[in-house]
RNA sequence: GCCUCUGUAGCUCAGUUGGUAGAGCAGGGGACUGAAAAUCCCCGUGUCAUUGGUUCAAUUCCGAUCGGAGGCA
């Protein structure tokens, strides 16, 4: 058990629980850190911010109290945070268990912040002006699309161009380093990853069943008092970011219209739903995840079977 | 019991002056390299309630039957 920092990068190892909301991974990542010598980083973009905790469904203080959890309440709500802040954060975190001789255990459902810390580390450092976004904005979509053209062809030709983030993103790229955004892609894709990650993906063969979790998980967060925490953060400045959490954004546009937060109780159940199918898009594409069915009895054993295989080859 | 209206996609309903149908919502599939719980793209076959009749042809017209809604007794 090597401590030092100076082992190279392949050598880290981490595990990383994925699986869309309410699949059942943040349990099963918590009984692994338990059996593994764990802490879990959570991989979650707004279980991130301080006083959203029972829209985003964080884990009770009891619980976290057993096994340290890292990455969650590190953010005020009116803070903008990033995929960037969380790769920066979250790498800290981990280097710093793995100093400490512990595994790190990602778990949380953000699959491009799962991805951003797990990949190189090779990304443009700038922050993004606050004026030249806000004068991308002022732009409509076919100006965008001529200074793509102009800018950076590659990316206007492979890139979904129809996708005013996308497009923004690629300008906000180039203007603050002078590279275009294709470049950046290429020189990220030939740099090894900074950590050997062993990926375990909690799927629902019967979405129904997945939906029939998400719709009570989400009746007990009103019963629990989301709507008064949602009236409660209406009041105060909100970040672009933290705004748009599931739960939240329902109720802020009830609220807008005057109407009782309870009524959003639908609509939440309905965004979650499909933000749990874009989850399943999203973990489909990476074949290399061990997959494990929510509801199997077993989902334990199997999963300790993949990680004692895992870091078995570790120590030899 | 009688009269009227009604039965088309999972739901709410269009429509076909007779040539086997289409919107919205729901749902499904996909993309994704620092705003990602975001953002974007694609996808509509369903015994047109059942059953007889008219017709070259019926989901469409007529009759009966069975649901549903309303009205009169």
């Amino acid at each position: 058990m090597p401590e030092n920092k100076s082992q190279s990068t392949t050598e880290k190892r981490v595990i990383a629980v994925t699986g869309p909301t309410a699949s059942g991974k943040s349990s099963l990542a918590l009984r692994l850190a338990e059996r593994f010598g764990g802490e879990i980083i959570s991989c979650d973009s707004m279980q991130i911010y301080r006083g959203m905790d029972i829209g985003t469904a964080k884990d009770p203080p009891e619980e976290r109290a057993l096994i340290p959890h890292h990455l969650i309440d590190v953010a005020d709500p009116g803070d903008s945070f990033s995929c960037s802040d969380y790769a920066a954060l979250a790498s800290n975190a981990a280097d710093d268990i793995i100093a400490r001789g512990k595994l790190p255990v990602f778990c949380g459902g953000t699959g491009l912040y799962l991805d951003s810390v797990l990949a190189s580390d090779r990304f443009p450092e700038t922050q993004t002006p606050p004026s030249l976004r806000q004068a991308l904005e002022t732009k409509d979509d076919d100006e965008l699309r001529g200074m793509l053209l102009g800018c950076d062809s590659v990316s206007f030709r492979t890139s979904d161009i129809k996708n005013r983030r996308r497009l923004t993103r690629a300008l906000e790229i180039f203007y603050t380093t002078g590279l275009p955004k294709s470049r950046w892609d290429e020189l990220s894709r030939t740099l090894p990853p900074r950590y050997k990650a062993l990926r375990l993906a909690v799927i629902w063969q019967d979405r129904d069943e997945l939906y029939k979790r998400i719709d009570s998980r989400v009746d007990e967060m009103f019963a629990r008092g989301l709507a008064g925490e949602a009236v409660g953060l209406y009041r105060t400045r909100l970040s672009d970011t933290a705004r748009q959490a599931i739960g939240y954004k329902e109720i802020f546009d009830r609220l807008d219209c005057g109407e009782d937060p309870m009524s959003a109780m639908d609509d939440v159940k309905r965004a979650t739903r499909r933000y749990a199918k874009r989850q399943l898009t999203w973990l489909r594409r990476d074949g290399s995840a061990v997959v494990l069915e929510g509801s199997d009895p077993r989902i334990f054993e199997k999963a300790c079977a993949a990680v004692s295989r895992f870091i078995g080859k570790e120590q030899m």
